[in-house]
RNA sequence: GCCCCCGUGGCGAAAUGGUAAACGCAGGCGACUUAAAAUCGCUAAGCUGCCGGUUCGAGUCCGGCCGGGGGCACCA
């Protein structure tokens, strides 16, 4: 045991001057402690990764950050659970790459700009700078020099490259449609952007606006993008449930049917989609969307159509709205001929409930067996006929006037379908109308392409050119990339590459004529859709990636981050990689092998009586009180919530970094919670992890003491007591190992505390058990390696080692070690617990029921009674019953 | 409305269908100290949300409720 100064319990650095009083043992000094070994893992370039085809690789990689300003608890739980995995891998002999980077472009940028008048690349490099010092900080074994910002050219203009590769293959394409577009952004958002009717980032809802964008066919792909999931094993189910609802394939029927007008003059063929082509026979109206084209050729002579195309453009696509806005029709002056039915006509609506976007934005309404389409009838009383019934149903007494039936049964009402259930129905009027080529079995997809056009600056420019002579043109490779310009000003809403004197007068690449460039930029969810490949070749000039190298590093084996990009970036990135192959730059069909999801990081909310909400620091604890700290007046604390800067429930990592240290904050973030439930911050629980910082320091230096020198051989045999806790450590070898290939962090943790208190708890007598004592703290400390790597790095010199234990390899359990001599078999009567017995492992079936039926506590339960049955499951129970 | 996840001591949580609550936080008692902090030792707490089923045996599997959270949502 070592004699230190006293020193700071919090920070652990020694009053100076002040003469060490007690026999406390030296603190342990994390500040001097942590930097050192992180610039010893600088210096020598341990986490640099290079590519060496003889051992086999693991790329491990974590969500990128967006620079916002600086790295919060969401991030320092993220990065930590990498950290962990990189480290083990490493340690497993992996050939580990973990990149980072930064996700660049984005709107806050821009926000930023107009309101403190710093141009965006200087904020986001400023940010950058802090954020990549805070994540250092946090001890991370990161390959730095792979690092890559989004809003450089040299990434983009790779970018700007493949997206022409895609527009020449067909994949991208310029459409004019109704998008969605943020009145406070002032851009167009993708469908996977609007969350509730309202923008993801602003809130604000969302408005209809028809504008010629850019568009990424990711439909092309919604069949494999959907069947691919399932062979995505090591994929949360329930991302892969969200992009599989989200893709959302429906089968069904497209029908076609005459139209004729009042006078019975033939007006042409109306098609329409539906799901229930076994209901046809119940159909009472037809409805278009306001938007279908029909109905716009018929609101050019109809002002009062005009009136309701524009009053359903107002309603907004917010859910609630959605939900209150009754439906309205207006009656079209043509009637439907049913395809199946002869002589038989419906009426045609426009309604305001029929979306351009989904089907042929038109349907037939059938509203016995629809719940819409019953509303509708009801309101313009239609006829409502039931064409399916449940199974036991009475014929004469079975309605639908009230309510629709919208289950599985019996097909009724409906000529040559009538007996049949709904799915053989389908089938066979599918059949029926394919022969008489009125109609056709489909498939059709919710999903529907990316809107990538963004009116923003703070963007990859979109290598397109417009000539009024040549149309849109491709902006030639060989000019690529196209810059985005510094010398933009933010005066004035819109887009300020749109306001820009002279960057977007440019010649047309084809005749030569002026032209003008393309000024919206891309949809920044682009740039994180293929950073993961540009990581295996950061700085190759010519081309994306190099092949070999991408081919050897892809794909992401181990993926983390936050469940909120379940369908954005996992979803655009895995059509990302498609396009690339139909591009020939690779033959990967998926990105990601493995994907974890972790949890938020949350702390409780504090309110003031006057309703405002409260920082951590600002209150305090008295008699059991909360109040403010200020004036002692009470607080109200609410529920635990995500930290966010609104409720300002936020603690800075940077300082739990400086007070308590990386290793502690680390230790915290992998404590108690499974990592991908959210996780609870407390002060206590961060004060905990401190302690057992320091009690692992003096554990360890306590029993360095008692130890005796790394050369001594192995004895011959141990004591009871030295096997015991070899047999404690290599448990915790196999336990911990399989912890953390599980993502059990919190579980690898337990076994961590327990193998220090039985460590602590060591009081060797004899050599055997002071070379187990060395053994098991030889291995302790390789297994803290990757969740405290500074302290452990730290122990592993006090051991004597001279090299790096970031260089070490995992310890390996010995198999012999791992399985106890005796067992504790527990004995049930009836299934209830009676008493245990110790046993030899594996001792006979016959042995283990002969002793339990001789135990005391089962003689006395069984009553003379003879038991009817004895289970024996060796080595765990016995049940006797009777 | 549809789909998914979660309900275990005061709290965070463990538990291949086999001794429920490992481990941590908070609590209580004691030791050390002039005292406090720190540290060390000891310690209390619980019909696994409710009802039923399968089983020799259910926190775990199945069905139905109740409560909390999340995703999608006029997608025909």
């Amino acid at each position: 045991m070592t004699r230190g100064a006293a020193a700071c319990i919090r920070c652990g650095l020694s009053f100076l001057g002040i003469p060490s009083v007690s026999s406390t043992p030296a603190r342990y000094n994390f500040r001097e402690t942590e930097a050192k070994w992180r610039e010893v893992w600088e210096e020598r370039q341990t986490f640099r990764a290079v590519m060496d085809r003889s051992r086999p690789k693991y790329y491990v990689l974590e969500m990128f950050p967006y620079p916002s300003g600086r790295i919060h608890m969401g991030h320092v739980r993220n990065y930590t659970q990498g950290d962990v995995i990189a480290r083990y891998k490493r340690a497993k002999g992996f050939n580990v790459l973990h990149p980072m980077g930064w996700d660049a472009f984005g709107l806050p940028a821009e926000n930023a700009a107009m309101q403190n008048k710093v141009h965006p690349k200087t904020w986001t490099y400023e940010n950058i700078a802090t954020m990549k010092a805070q994540l250092k900080s946090m001890g991370l074994s990161l390959d730095w020099s792979r690092e890559l910002a989004t809003c450089d050219p040299s990434y983009y203009r790779h970018q700007q490259k493949m997206f022409l590769d895609f527009w020449n293959a067909g994949l991208a394409y310029r459409r004019e449609a109704w998008v969605n577009w943020d009145p406070v952004d002032n851009t167009v958002l993708a469908n996977e952007q609007v969350i509730e009717g309202k923008g993801w980032r602003t809130g604000a809802p969302v408005e209809r606006r028809k504008l010629t964008q850019w568009n990424l066919k990711i439909t092309h792909f919604a069949d494999e993008l959907l069947s691919r999931l399932d062979t995505l094993d090591r994929w949360p189910e329930k991302v892969r449930l969200m992009q599989a609802n989200w893709i959302g394939k429906s089968r069904g029927a497209r029908v076609f049917w005459d139209l004729t007008d009042a006078s019975g003059a033939d007006r042409g063929k109306l098609e329409i989609f539906t799901t229930r082509p076994d209901t046809l026979y119940g159909a009472s109206f037809m409805a278009l969307s306001p938007e279908h084209p029909l109905t716009a050729e018929l609101a050019a002579k109809d002002p009062g159509l005009q009136r309701f195309i524009a009053e359903c453009r107002k309603t907004g696509t917010a859910a609630a709205e959605v939900e209150t806005a009754e439906k309205q029709g207006y009656r079209l002056p043509l009637l439907a001929r049913h395809p199946l039915v002869p002589g038989k006509t419906v009426v045609v609506y426009a309604a305001n409930f029929v979306l351009m976007e989904y089907g042929t934005g038109a349907i037939f309404g059938c509203p016995g067996h629809d719940e819409r389409d019953h509303e509708f009838a009801t309101k313009y009383s239609l006829p409502i006929l039931p064409v399916v019934m449940p199974k036991d149903a009475d014929p004469k007494s079975f309605s639908v006037a009230e309510v629709p039936f919208v289950e599985d049964g019996v097909i009724v009402n409906s000529d040559f379908l009538d007996g049949l259930g709904v799915d053989d129905a389908k089938a066979r009027v599918i059949a029926r109308l394919e022969e008489m080529g009125v109609g056709k079995g489909t498939v059709q997809y919710r999903l529907r392409d990316w809107l990538v056009s963004r009116q923003r600056y703070w963007g990859c420019p979109i290598p397109a050119i417009h000539c009024e002579a040549c149309g849109v043109v491709p902006v030639p490779a060989e000019h690529l990339p196209v810059v985005l310009p510094d010398d933009v000003t933010f005066d004035r809403p819109g887009n300020p590459l749109d306001h820009h004197p002279t960057w977007k007068h440019v010649a047309c690449p084809k005749c030569g004529g002026n032209a003008r460039r393309e000024t919206d930029t891309f949809d920044t969810f682009i740039d994180s859709s293929w950073y993961f490949d540009r990581f295996t070749s950061p700085g190759l000039e010519t081309a994306p990636f190099d092949r070999d190298e991408n081919h050897y590093w892809m794909p992401v084996d181990q993926y983390i981050g936050g469940v909120e990009h379940a369908i954005l970036h996992l979803l655009y990135s895995r059509f990302w990689t498609r396009a690339m192959r139909e591009v020939q730059m690779t033959s990967r069909d998926e990105p990601f092998d493995g994907l974890f999801t972790q949890g938020m990081v949350c702390h409780e909310t504090y309110r003031a009586n006057d309703g405002t909400w409260l920082t951590p620091e600002e209150i305090g604890r008295e008699d059991g009180k909360v109040v403010r700290v200020s004036d002692k007046s009470p607080v109200e604390v609410g529920r635990s919530e995500k930290m966010s800067k609104s409720k300002k429930n936020v603690v800075d990592p940077d300082q739990i970094i400086r007070d308590y240290g990386a290793d502690t904050a680390r230790w915290f973030m992998l404590s108690d919670s499974p990592p991908e439930r959210d996780l609870e911050w407390t002060e206590a629980g961060v004060a905990g992890a401190w302690r057992f910082q320091q009690r692992l320091y003096r554990i360890a230096t306590e029993a360095l003491a008692l130890m005796p020198s790394a050369d001594a051989g192995r004895p011959e045999t141990f004591s009871d007591a030295a096997t015991e806790l070899r047999r404690a450590a290599h448990k915790t070898i196999a336990g911990l190992s399989a912890d953390i290939e599980a993502f059990h962090f919190n579980k690898a943790v337990a076994r961590l505390y327990e193998l220090a208190n039985t460590i602590g708890a060591a009081a060797p007598q004899d050599d055997g058990a002071k070379w187990a004592l060395r053994e098991a703290l030889e291995i302790f400390v390789r297994l803290i390696g990757p969740m405290t790597p500074h302290l452990a790095e730290e122990l592993w010199q006090a051991l004597g080692h001279t090299t790096l234990l970031a260089d070490a390899a995992w310890p390996v359990a010995d198999p012999a070690l791992l399985v106890d001599e005796t067992v504790t078999v527990a004995v049930q009567l009836n299934g209830k617990l009676r008493g245990t017995l110790a046993l030899a492992k594996d001792a006979p079936k016959e042995f283990a029921e002969r002793a339990a039926l001789a135990l005391p506590e089962i003689v006395r339960g069984l009553e003379g009674r003879e038991p009817k049955r004895v289970i024996v499951v060796p080595n765990r129970i016995v049940n006797v019953v009777v």
